[in-house]
DNA sequence: ATAAAAAAATACCGATTGGTACAAAATATG
DNA sequence: CATATTTTGTACCAATCGGTATTTTTTTAT
């Protein structure tokens, strides 16, 4: 029994579905891409009005940071499992890139990554949340780096600061081109490639 | 003497600095980004009223078209001309990273490459310039590839097409991370970890 | 002088943007 | 039934978008 059971409130009963909204709303941004995406076409879309929504999220950037925490919660954690599993790095590494570049029923790419790069002016509290997403899973990469490092699995000339800013780099590179449309063995291959310069000895992927 | 006598036409003579406005129109798009250039922006900036732009360029396609005609001639040119310098690897590898890494005058990053990933409907005639300039650097970066690997200076392993597109995303990669205002030297630094892997023996940067 | 021609700008078009005022609808309590 | 309370959606707002019809201005040719 998960819903509460309202105490029998005055007024009409509320009948918006926000989680239905929120779910609609982010298969729209991600497929569609965030610029695509006018609060218009979102109430279109979800057969709310437009004063619904503005109550329900106090306007376009409380719609973007509920769409954005839960996708979260549906792409990023699984990722920072992923990176936290006691695997050989190298291991690691390629699961992660089979993940991103496997056709999912998802739409490609990743939503987080399509935010953070839209030109279109997001809002403050969207902005916030980006940042603290993207500082949760830069310190993941640190950590991950540290890890295997003391395995001695990875170069030890590298700083774990420039190490975990490269693969960032590298799979926000990743996300791109999945998200243009491009052949996945080929950005696989392409990504096993760069990835090539962190291991120690010969890569063997 | 480059400029036509033009032979007494009748009429108004014509005040629109062609020139002018695409050196404007450009700046404006590389600075602020495509998304942020309407044609009533360009119109107030360059000064010239909207009927005439579109006498001038027949459209916000056209004027896209020009301007990035501009661009290739000012930005892609010289780097197809660092390509087929006969210099070591390496060395060219080197000089074109600091080449785009460097902060100029201009803009930073390249407007080719944000254009290219501009969710806006680009038109048909930009879109067409875009898929030229595309293919006509990918061949660059392929014979550039196949004449290092006559020098035994890059690993004989890879496929050139597939190094042509890893170098094409690795490029893309630097550029994005510098028009996003990241520090030059962590780039810098990114970019050639990524480029290691294509290197026959210890990369020596 | 006057007509023709070319380029200029004013003023508009319908569509869409993010955002809101306000009244209708639906419920519980009196 | 009436009223208080809450949620709902219709209908609007000014601003901006890409694009254009039309008129005004400026010049040359007759």
């Amino acid at each position: 029994m998960t819903e509460t059971t309202q105490p029998k409130t005055r007024g009409r009963p509320k009948s918006l579905d926000r989680q239905r909204t929120i779910e609609l709303a982010m298969q729209s941004y991600w497929r569609e891409g965030v610029e695509a995406c006018s609060v218009n076409e979102i109430c279109r879309l979800t057969q709310i009005s437009k004063p619904g929504l503005y109550r329900e999220f106090g306007g376009e950037d409380g719609l973007m940071e509920a769409v954005l925490s839960h996708y979260r919660e549906q792409a990023v954690v699984p990722l920072l499992a992923m990176l936290s599993a006691e695997r050989p790095f190298a291991e690691t590494l390629r699961r992660l890139i089979d993940w991103m570049t496997q056709n999912r029923e998802t739409p490609s790419g990743c939503l987080f990554i399509k935010m953070r790069s839209t030109p279109k002016r997001l809002g403050l509290a969207t902005t916030h949340l980006i940042k603290a997403i993207r500082h949760e899973m830069q310190a993941a990469y640190k950590t991950w780096y540290q890890r295997s490092l003391a395995r001695h699995e990875v170069k030890a000339e590298l700083e774990p600061d420039l190490a975990a800013y490269f693969i960032e780099t590298q799979l926000v590179t990743v996300a791109n081109l999945m998200a243009a449309g491009e052949p996945p063995e080929q950005v696989r291959a392409q990504a096993l490639l760069a990835f090539a310069g962190l291991l120690v000895g010969q890569p063997e992927f």
